[in-house]
DNA sequence: TTGTTGACCGAGT
DNA sequence: AACTCGGCCAACA
């Protein structure tokens, strides 16, 4: 599998001008992606799905995904441990290093992970969209 | 050029 | 409870 080593290396961007045909909308979605995930506070854990709810624009949590894969060697780091999935699985494991290292990346954070899912899953999670206190809910 | 495949997700069978 | 399916975008074969 390719990897991309930093910004430079990644696809569609600004500097490939294929897809910034207007202004008014990114290039490509994984600069606003990563904003996005560097956003989640350590000890806290966010998901594929809010990523992309929260980014406003058309993708789901599966270009998040794509994205995440491709985060590997993004500067500044990307903290692609703290992404999971729907049901604070770690769905993403065994794309890092060795197939633990998501795990031990979340447990030094202080987050609880058994089979391979995260216990306290509700009370660790941290959405994108309202990341400031909890009221307000202008969902339509 | 067309088709398949994702670190997803929720609704429908 | 297990399974399929549509939606989204880009990369491959």
């Amino acid at each position: 599998m390719k990897k991309y080593l930093n910004q430079k290396d990644l696809p569609s961007l600004n500097n490939g001008k294929k897809t910034a045909e207007k202004a008014d909308k990114p290039a490509s979605f994984f600069l606003t992606v990563y904003k996005i995930a560097r956003q989640v506070p350590r000890g806290r854990v966010t998901s594929y799905g809010a990523i992309a709810e929260a980014s406003g624009l058309k993708i789901t949590g599966r270009m998040v995904g794509w994205a995440m894969a491709a985060a590997g060697g993004a500067k500044p780091a990307v903290p692609a441990h703290r992404v999971v999935n729907s049901k604070g699985e770690l769905s993403g494991a065994a794309h890092f290093a060795t197939p633990t290292l998501m795990q031990e990346l979340l447990e030094q954070e202080g987050i609880e992970v058994k089979n391979n899912k995260i216990i306290n899953f509700q009370s660790v999670f941290w959405n994108p969209a309202t990341p400031g206190p909890k009221k307000r809910v202008t969902k339509q």
